[in-house]
DNA sequence: AACTTGACGAGGG
DNA sequence: CCCCTCGCCAAGT
């Protein structure tokens, strides 16, 4: 496992139940000098795990689900989040501004 | 080493 | 609102 891909589950895992954050997000937190982290990246390593564990909190800027289309027999995903209480739409989207998840600062002061 | 792919995102039509 | 295009960068072939 690279260094690369376990920030981002380090960080995703972080997301409390019933919360989500943007693919975007995540790596605008992560980017650096030393790795670049662009929001395709970090949906690209979430793919590499596979849509079960805490990943499953982390959706598109949409406040979509982009593992497979909305509401099929399949979309294990958008199940899992609003098991945890998230509301989505009938277009498969649901309230960012409600459910975004800003994770605390990680510097110590 | 080069080319292609993709669970993304913003902008334009 | 939906659809398309372009830019982005790690991995797989």
């Amino acid at each position: 496992m690279s260094e690369y891909r376990e920030r981002i589950y380090r960080l995703a895992s972080q997301i409390p139940k019933g919360r989500v954050m943007t693919y975007g997000q995540i790596a605008e937190i992560l980017d650096s000098d030393e790795a670049k982290y662009t929001a395709q990246t970090v949906g690209w390593a979430m793919h590499a795990i596979g849509d079960t564990g805490p990943w499953a909190r982390v959706i598109n800027a949409q406040g979509r689900c982009s593992t497979g289309r909305v509401m099929l027999p399949g979309n294990k995903q958008q199940t899992i989040l609003e098991s945890e209480g998230i509301e989505f739409d009938s277009s498969g989207r649901c309230n960012l501004e409600k459910y975004l998840w800003i994770p605390p600062e990680e510097k110590g002061s």
